[in-house]
DNA sequence: TTCTTATTTCGTTATGTGCCTAAATATCGG
DNA sequence: CCGATATTTAGGCACATAACGAAATAAGAA
């Protein structure tokens, strides 16, 4: 129950979300999803880590970068369950087909040159 | 996205999240999920008025009892899909077997001395 | 080492949430 | 109508949360 909560608490953000999904293309760090949500860099930081508390993220250091992913197969099934039920629910809003587009024009910059212009506001 | 927003939020509550176990059972009025969860009925209230606004529940008004059930086959599929996934996720936690016993000597009673009870509180 | 930079942590502020009590509303029974 | 009762609404308080900027941390580059 404990975990359970900690998982819907978790989704209680829109913008936690939105990572959730933006990371079933595969791993983002920070700073891509700071560009993705033009937030504070820090604030993204702290969504992430209440992603990862819930177990809905797994992550990965790479020199500076912190890289995000969604859980493997290893993960619990409620953790699994609860993606897989976000991923249905939100299917064709318009809001998660905006931020696909987005971030794929993000993907498609040179991730180096998008960490310094974060960096820089 | 704002619809499915409504639910995880209505879901990031503990005692939301009761209501809704309980309410597999069948439907119930403010008066036993009152007791159940031992808060004022003003607060069981608003809990169940979020819980019907995010559609995860229906509500029939019979006299001065107000009812409240799980959505019908006519649910939309995301509530569906929500009320699924809660109730798959939580099952075994002791809390939600601790509720259902508790449940089941409420039901067993008078409501209408429970509702007196209740409001003697 | 020192500089740069990606990320996290800390402190603050504004807003949201959950709880209560008290008042308002709705409905039944006399 | 009048009183009782079930529920909801309103107001207030305490605490949680999301946002920011600044400072701290970590790690490559000079």
């Amino acid at each position: 129950m404990r975990e359970f909560m900690n998982i819907t608490k978790a989704l209680a953000d829109e913008n936690r979300v939105r990572a959730l999904l933006a990371l079933r293309k595969g791993e983002l760090c920070v700073c891509q999803l700071t560009e993705l949500f033009g937030l504070a860099a820090s604030t993204v930081s702290k969504h992430l880590s209440i992603l990862y508390q819930a177990g809905l993220v797994e992550s990965r250091k790479d020199g500076r970068w912190m890289y995000y992913r969604l859980p493997g197969k290893a993960a619990p099934a409620t953790v699994r369950r609860a993606i897989d039920w976000v991923a249905q629910s939100v299917n064709g809003a318009p809001r998660v087909a905006e931020d696909a587009a987005r971030l794929k024009k993000i993907l498609a910059m040179d991730p180096v040159e998008l960490c310094k212009r974060q960096c820089r506001n």
